[in-house]
DNA sequence: ACCTGAACACCGTTCAAGT
DNA sequence: ACCTGAACACCGTTCAAGT
């Protein structure tokens, strides 16, 4: 397809690694075009051929959080599957505290989280919730769910220890369980708010 | 006190307000030393004086956030001053948009976000809350009203019309009003879970 | 096609000097 | 006490040049 010129030295894969490597271990601040240059062995202005600017390595770098963790399997029950994945988004967060909270501010509508958000709509759905309702119902859960993890990422909690937390998110987990019991079953009169 | 010397042209609240102004209406990239400086008719080392550094203008721009709206009079029902304060840090983010997000990844116990976590726990014990119960439901509170302004402030949900997102938020309302009705009013068996 | 060298306009921050 | 000028180490990004 492309005459071939110089074999390439480095990939646009290899950028990305590298920077999120930089991001893990220094925050997003140590995230410099000549810090991922240098980790590379490469001279900064590298970078470009496989990255058009700084802005956009950091947003596949964000985009890509979204594609670490495998969807629930699709024959476990509804309930479960939103449990699992409001797990898996946490420890996302957990392993890139410094990049998660930019998902926060981002468009809900990429590629990436598309397929995360369709996963958590289907399963809503098979709960028993139109089509809308369901599609309200992510964007309340998602929100919620990235704000907690966003804040313990980012320490907002940091002045409590982890059992607290935890008994947070469980807690959390419990309500919203609860929540989505009443909206389903007919017989409970708060369904009509909906 | 302090012998006099030469008279000060520009104060540590004149940076404070040029900052947040630069910060509205050119987002916090456009938040330099040297904008503030330029808007203040100064050179960027004045700002030195009155500020110890940039990180230092941040945080005292992002901790002015909170301080921004009064709290609720303190002779409305409980559930009516927790709604209020929802409303009013929705509507600081929509104020400062691009400096309210950075308030999800700050400690919550500075001074200034103590006075509005002590009126929701106040609130929430008024409710019939236990003290242990009622810092726990604002953690959970706070992450959820902060998520969701977070998300409208930084455009997350840009796709949608604002008359859908109105929608969601009041959902929201509704949805927090019943779990914090079921856990106040005993008979409900689902109480004891918290 | 891929990488480098040199260059530009901008950052935050310091230090000694002026008033 | 408050502000400035000059300076430093660092940014992101471009462009022409090398292979």
């Amino acid at each position: 397809m492309s005459g071939m010129g110089r074999p390439a030295r480095i990939s646009r894969d290899d950028v990305l690694r590298a920077s999120m490597a930089i991001a893990d271990s220094g925050g997003l601040g140590a995230v410099t075009m000549q810090a991922v240059a240098r980790r590379l062995g490469v001279t900064p202005m590298a970078l470009y051929r496989h990255v058009t600017n700084k802005a956009d390595l950091l947003d596949a770098l964000v985009e890509g959080l979204l594609t670490e963790f495998p969807l629930p399997a699709a024959d476990l029950p509804w309930d479960e599957r939103l449990r699992g994945l409001g797990r898996s988004i946490r420890e996302v967060a957990r392993r890139h505290p410094s990049l998660f909270p930019l998902l926060l501010q981002r468009p809900a509508a990429t590629p990436e989280s598309r397929r995360v958000r369709d996963a958590a709509c289907a399963a809503l759905e098979e709960a028993g919730l139109g089509a809308a309702q369901a599609r309200r119902a992510e964007r309340l859960l998602s929100t919620v769910v990235l704000g907690f993890a966003v804040s313990e990422a980012a320490g907002r909690f940091r002045d409590h220890p982890p059992s607290v937390i935890e008994e947070d998110f469980g807690c959390l987990e419990r309500v919203i369980g609860q929540v989505l019991e009443g909206l389903v079953r007919p017989q409970e009169r708060r369904a009509e708010h909906w």
